[in-house]
DNA sequence: ACCGCTTCGTTCAAATTCCAAGGGCATCTG
DNA sequence: CAGATGCCCTTGGAATTTGAACGAAGCGGT
């Protein structure tokens, strides 16, 4: 299987998958055993803290979670059960809707963040230096571009 | 959010979590384009086609491939299903069986892997100088070991 | 040999996720 | 402003994943 990978990108790919998969379902593990929230409930809640009013539009939810629509749509429903959020009809485009931030939801995310930050640190931060985070940062966000130029440029025909 | 983490650490975490998920799923609609094959199904390929025998236990193939018992057992009844590998029960230890690749398996990671190396080569490799990939290597590297241990450790209470 | 007690893998129901349609609106063209 | 076309999101049903409970062995002490 060394078709056209040198050993060491073999390796470090191999490392990348693994140490990743693993680093995921620990935080998720470690979420759900101190709050109600899953890894998708709190990456949601934050992305809605952010936002200018506190809600966004489902497509552009979508996009920043990398889920596919019926996904996502299934997960706003679930927390919107849950009080999390709400959902409101878009005023500009009515096909639209989108998820709106609400009390309880912000205070759900107040309280789990601690715990989650502190899981990101004692899993992955503080084994790193600074020139690893540099180069974690230069690695990803370089391949975060591509990818979502790829993305766009696939679902964009783009006629010559 | 800015709780304890600081802002470099913060954009790195990100931008490793957005690249990292639309990396895998570009590899896996990648992967399904010009294969009948998912990333699990591949992955399961390559460990089989490396071990001594080409063969392994549930739960060293589940361990490996971060997955719980019960999602092993449909990945292996569904490419059992499909011809690409074969279930035995264990010599030594009655209670457990080992997946065993079959010559159809073994085919068709043969036929897979050229284009999937090229997918990650494009998607990944091919933007990455050698510092970042001994970067990444290192940092993921002593991640997994240390998930490892971690996991391990919490499952053996492990008196004093 | 006989109990507990643990481990290995499977099974079943419930929760989640995906894919292919579908419904409602916006936008464009005449 | 009707009709055509396309976008945004939701639905419905199938496929996948999970978590708890189970059956079948091993293992160690008596």
């Amino acid at each position: 299987m060394t078709e056209s990978l040198s050993p060491e990108r073999m390796t470090a790919w191999r490392a990348y998958i693994e140490a990743s998969q693993r680093l995921f379902t620990q935080l998720e593990d470690d979420l759900r055993a101190d709050s109600e929230l899953t890894f998708a409930d709190y990456h949601v809640l934050v992305l809605l803290s952010e936002a200018p009013g506190q809600r966004l539009r489902m497509g552009e939810l979508a996009s920043r979670l990398v889920f596919s629509p019926s996904r996502l749509t299934y997960q706003i429903s679930s927390m919107q059960k849950r009080g999390l959020v709400a959902r409101q009809s878009c005023p500009e485009d009515r096909r639209g809707s989108e998820a709106v931030l609400t009390a309880a939801g912000l205070l759900a995310l107040r309280e789990a963040a601690p715990h989650h930050l502190r899981s990101v640190r004692t899993h992955l931060m503080d084994d790193l230096d600074d020139a690893e985070v540099a180069c974690l940062t230069r690695v990803f966000e370089r391949l975060g571009r591509r990818l979502r130029a790829d993305r766009d440029a696939s679902s964009t025909p783009a006629d010559k």
